[in-house]
DNA sequence: CTGTTAGCGCCTTCAA
DNA sequence: TTGAAGGCGCTAACAG
């Protein structure tokens, strides 16, 4: 690999010049730009971003910490991110926690030591120790939290407003004439799932329909628990709800593998809405009503609000809620 | 953030001793070591990457461009690159070319420029200029071609056995009774396209099927374009071939939209088979009969022949043919 | 075992 | 407008 020297040498000039017409920060005559050019493109070279970094302390680099990059919604988050953050000049480094807080804890440290400029992360949600985040922010690092909102931790935050959400898709359930609604959640250690659940509380309450807490169906974040979980409850014809509201992909999968297991089908078995598009195409069957979260929104907002505090330094905390919105289909549509 | 001087100053040892216990190259007595890695913990050191790398001309990161991050083939291939690469101490940074050559140029110059050690590149579909690529492993740089293996540069490249893996798809066809099968198809200018045309010509031939020229149905990679064009091919029921073979999951989509539009159903009336799955769950349908490629297998093979490069230098070139598997489901199932 | 020191490649004052 | 030189944080000799 050339140097910056290499290419002052074969372009008689100095380094400095050859720096200067690279970061274009000082004006060079046009007979020596061309010379420069010339030689660069000669030796074929790439400035060394590394040298670079460590002399402007800037590397430019966003890190990404998402829990799964298997789930489509994730994907979208970081691809949002990455357009947000080429607009502005920077890259971002995307990395997995696969839901480890051991793995995310070793992941932050990796990432100071890449020297990135800033953090967004989707925390695990395995009990994560908030010790490392709250040392990361007042060490100054920026940091932004998507999706899932820690709480007790003053920081940036980009998610859907997830009792809205839940709103939409209990509400439009309810108007269907769907009254035994259960609620699929994941742990309800996540806020997220807290708030999904208050959304489905107030949305009964204000239809008048007498919350039955028999209803409400906590799981975790596996398909397969999920899928026995509910198939225990589903078996029982009599005391089966006539409609399941998941709150997220996971639990989705595994109440739909419940559902199938039963031979129940949607809209007239029972009624079926879940967060989260779990494939792309409107091709596949059950076409399913989805509460849709604007993923890509939730990235490159995240990352523009990262930016901002990057280049423009401290300022208060801003919270953004995102909306969600509802896309019908046949699996909840019965009138 | 603090530097090895103020770990060294407050353990009262040298920088010389910080490295040393930090690194683990030289030993350390325990006395000193204790009391270093108190100060590091103390301070909440973490490393400077990029002096490091610097110094040592190592950065332990790889880059990986793929044309497209939203179909789950890559994803995948990530995946499995990452996994292979954090066993043996790397990272891997990945990035979209979008399928566009100029893009795909810049990245790889951006890579260079971020000194990675090497580089997996999935080839942009678009006429890529292979110019730069022969220059950078002219440089030097090691470099791995996955999936789309670019013809007359000599690479080391890991891919399915596009002819194997057609004949497996269109063998199947023929088993199940199909005569007419029409296959639908990428751009030919890429070579796994071609190889896949080859798979399907040879099991036609051996089946003692006459080859039509009319069933070969050339398109480019957007769902869109293939749905009009299988469109107005399947309308005329006389012309209509009996089966589909389908090279790649865009035609796939785009031949599903058009056998929807025109009441089509799988697999009496059309039987059904494509390269690469189209959603991960057994959940949807119709179950189409699928041609997997193993795309983990792919990413983490790729990875370590890149490492093996890196680490042993150059050796000869090596050209991996991963087998393809046939998962049989409803879409082509007749007998 | 421990300390000292010379750069890695680049950007950025500062002088000329 | 151009060139010379210091130093970013770290590692790897080398000397002690």
């Amino acid at each position: 690999m050339p140097t910056i020297k290499e290419v002052a040498d074969m372009a008689g000039v100095s380094v400095g010049t050859v720096s200067h017409v690279i970061t274009g920060s000082v004006p060079v005559s046009e007979s020596l730009r061309t010379k420069v050019q010339a030689a660069i493109r000669e030796l074929d070279y790439h400035p060394n971003h590394v040298a670079r970094s460590l002399k402007t302390s800037k590397t430019r680099i966003l890190g990404i910490i998402v829990p799964d990059m298997t789930i489509s919604f994730f994907p979208q988050i970081i691809h949002g991110a990455e357009m947000a953050a080429r607009e502005r000049g920077y890259s971002v480094i995307a990395a997995n926690s696969s839901e480890s807080a051991d793995r995310q804890r070793e992941l932050l440290s990796l990432f100071r030591s890449q020297q990135v400029e800033g953090i967004l992360v989707v925390v695990a949600a395995a009990p994560t120790p908030l010790g490392q985040m709250t040392r990361l922010i007042e060490a100054g690092v920026p940091v932004v939290c998507l999706d899932r909102v820690p709480e007790k931790i003053p920081v940036d935050s980009v998610s859907v407003d997830d009792v809205a959400a839940a709103e939409l898709g209990a509400m439009h359930l309810i108007g269907q004439g769907y009254r035994r609604i259960a609620i699929v959640t994941g742990p309800l250690a996540l806020k997220n799932e807290r708030r999904r659940l208050q959304g489905y509380e107030q949305s009964l309450k204000r239809a008048g329909i007498k919350l039955d807490p028999a209803l409400v169906w906590q799981g975790n974040l596996r398909p397969d628990d999920l899928a026995a979980m509910c198939g225990e409850r589903l078996r029982d014809a009599a005391a089966r709800p006539d409609a399941l509201l998941c709150t997220n992909g996971p639990t989705a999968l595994g109440a739909l593998r419940a559902m199938r297991a039963c031979s129940l089908e949607t809209p007239d078995d029972i009624g079926f809405v879940t967060f989260d598009e779990l494939t792309v195409d409107e091709l596949f069957s059950p076409h399913i009503t989805t509460i849709i979260q604007p993923a890509y929104e939730i990235g490159s907002q995240a990352a523009n609000i990262l930016l901002d505090r990057i280049e423009n330094g401290a300022s208060e905390i801003r919270t953004i809620r995102l909306p969600a919105t509802l896309k019908i289909r046949d699996s909840s549509r019965r009138v």
